[in-house]
This record gives structure tokens, sequence and C-alpha cells, in this order.
DNA sequence: GATGTTGATCTGCTATTATATATCGCTGTA
DNA sequence: TACAGCGATATATAATAGCAGATCAACATC
């Protein structure tokens, strides 16, 4: 086992999720057999660089041989890197989720005409904690259309003055899955380190 | 051809020359055989990983996975840290080449006494004018050694006070292969770029 | 409960790397 | 002239990555 560095394996599979792709997607785009990458991802196969080039392309990688004593810049300056994908990614689901909180407001005053159903009045409440639980998760490439897609849902139920039930429910569970998925999602929103520190340090 | 990124395959050889490794020798070090490491540097063969780091392992160097868009930064770190090593090894040499040059001047005068001969005072111009050039080549893993057994022969031959004419001749031959060599060898002593610039900018 | 998606595994079969070994032409040296 | 070291090539064998395609359990969705 283990024919590939650790942090290699752990790169290559971290970016594909970050950019959110199932092993068969990145199989797809990079014509590397779905059983392949999983052996890869778990170093169970001395692949050959062609692969290994292959896999990187797709997810926006380079192969690089750098200097050993140059490993600990480089590592730093990558770590930044990946740390303002992600805040970015953030950013736009933070915009996402507040579009997605306006469609809910205006359900919520909707439905409060209608009638005092409480336990309507619960699931908004589940609504709200879950919309702000992922605007804390470490984003995932998904997440935006999934949110999207559930203002959709909402605006639409509007509209149309009907569904409106329904509506709630499948927003509720698009959001849902959202967490679930972030959950056993890449790393625990690690605070960025200073970018350039050219200290030793950290390893694993 | 080329499997591997033309970038890597340099990086390979010139790590590999930059320390004064023969394929052959570096085959020894690393277990992969000289023939295959010929075919790699080429480009000929679409190697596996575990080659790969082998060979880097050997040449101090890391295989790294890095976002493309942090490439430029990434070579600019490395750039500055190979030509360091230049000029670390460049000082290194300038230190020999003068203790080699005492002991020139100790042998000029000594024959100086002996004889007016002319036909070796012009071989001590042509070796000061080799020592010259050397100072400002590329420095070889190897040149230091040579440099070194050059300056040893010199003193060898003031001490015994014989033999002085050979000692000069070996002498000049040693340094002169020192040129010979690094005259096809990695770069033309390219001058350092400001080691931290972001910019984008070159490839090849 | 049925369905669909995820990553991990299995089974051939094929393509080619990796290896050992020997040789080649070239260049510089004894 | 002969010799030694260099990198590039050639040949033959063994090991294994790569591929296609199917399957699996775990999970979430419907």
């Amino acid at each position: 086992m283990a024919y590939l560095n650790d942090r290699i394996l752990r790169s290559l599979r971290e970016a594909r999720q970050r950019k959110g792709l199932s092993q068969r997607e990145l199989s797809a785009k990079s014509g590397v057999p779905q059983s392949h990458i999983s052996k890869i991802e778990n170093g169970d196969v001395d692949l050959r660089v062609s692969s290994l080039v292959a896999l990187a392309r797709v997810l926006d990688l380079e192969l690089e041989l750098v200097p050993k004593k140059t490993v600990p810049a480089v590592k730093s300056i990558v770590r930044s890197s990946v740390n303002t994908d992600y805040s970015d990614a953030q950013k736009r689901i933070k915009r996402q989720l507040s579009v997605f909180d306006e469609a809910l407001t205006k359900v919520a005053t909707k439905v409060a005409q209608f009638s005092g159903v409480a336990a309507l009045q619960r699931e908004l409440e589940s609504i709200r904690r879950l919309s702000s639980q992922i605007e804390r998760l470490q984003p995932n490439a998904n997440a935006l259309g999934k949110i999207a897609s559930a203002t959709k849902a909402l605006e639409k139920a509007l509209k149309q003055d009907s569904g409106v039930f329904e509506a709630i429910k499948r927003s509720e569970e698009q959001l849902r899955s959202i967490s679930n998925i972030a959950a056993h999602s890449p790393a625990p929103a690690t605070q960025a380190r200073s970018a350039y520190s050219l200290d030793e340090a950290d390893d694993e």
C-alpha cells in the first residue's frame, strides 16, 4: 500500500471533492476508470504518471518536482490558495442563502395569513437553523446548486399559490442533504495560516 | 514521446547534473537501471510514480501536486532555491580556485628562478585564463574536486622539487576538463529573478 | 420498501513498464 | 593507440498497471 505520498493522495481526493465531483464523474472527464480512481485514492496502485497527470488536469492541478527544502514554502502557497478558493465559494453560498431566506420569509408571511398551523412554524424554524448551519460549513460545489433549486421551489410555490406545503418540505430536504454531504467532506474549516510563512513546522 | 511534462523531465535531468551524478551513479543510488533512466529523461516511457519518486528522493526532490494557478509562484520559489544552491557552490569553487592560484604563483616564482622557459610561461598564462573562466561558469559538482586535486598536484610538485613540469601540465588538463564538462551542462548562468514575484509570464 | 448514487472490490485480458544485460558511438584521458 | 566513462539503444523476460464491466454495501431520496 501507499505507493504515493500520503499528502498527494489526500490532495487528489480533496481536490476532487472540492470540485464536487464523484469518482464516476471524474472518471468520465479524465478517461480513467472509476475502479482505478478508487484504487489510486487509496494508494493501492503504483500508477503511471500519465494517469496521475490525466487526473490532475481535470482537477486543475499540476505535477511539480520541487527541491525538498522548498516544500514548506510551496505547501504554504498551496494552502493559502485553497483557502481563498474556499472563502470565495463561501461568499457565493452566503449570497445564495440570503436569496433563499428572502423567499422563505415571503412564504412565512403568506402562510401566516392562511391559518395558524403550528407544525408548519416548526418546519420553518428548522429550515432557518439548517440555513445558518450551512453558512458555517466547508462549502461544497453542489451546495450552491441545491440551495438555488430550493429557492426556486419556494418561489414557484409562491407564484402559483399552491403546493406551498410540499415546496417547504422539499426545500428542507435539499438543505439537509447539503449538510449531510458536507459532514463527511474534506476539512473541518481550518483557519488560513499566514500565507508565505517560510518556516518549517507542519507535516501531516 | 513526452509522457511527462517537459519541465519535469528537465528538472530531473538538471537536478542530477547539479548534483554531479552520471546516470549510472544515479542508477546505483536509486536502484533504477541506467538504461531506464536514460529513457525516462528523454520522455520515452510512461513511468510509474514509484520510479519517479525513487529518483526524486536521491535528488532531494519532492513530488508535489499544486493548483494550476499557484504554479508561477511555486516556480519562482524553486528558481530562487536553485539559484542560491548555485551561488553557494560558486562560492566554494571560488575559494578553492584562490587556493589553487596561490599554489600556482608559488610554482611560477620557483620556475622563474630556474630558467627562462618561455613555453612554460605561456602554459601558466593559459592556466590563469582557464581559472578565471571557470569562475564564471555554472558550477558543477565535480569541479570542486578537480580543482582540489589540481591544487594538490602543484603542491606536491613544489614540495618534492621535481616533476614540476608534469604537474603543471596535469593541472591544466584538469581545469580544461572542467570547462569542457560545464560547457554542455545545465543552464548558461541565467541571472536570478526576483524571488517571490507572483506574476504570470514565463513558461518554457 | 424500491430506487439511485456513492466508493470499494472482483474478474479476466491486454499493454507496457521495469528489469538485467550487453552494446553502441562519442569524447577525453593515459 | 588503447582505455574509460558518458548517454542512448537493443533484446528478452517478468511483473503489473490499465481497462471493461459487474457487483457490493451504505446511504439518501422518492
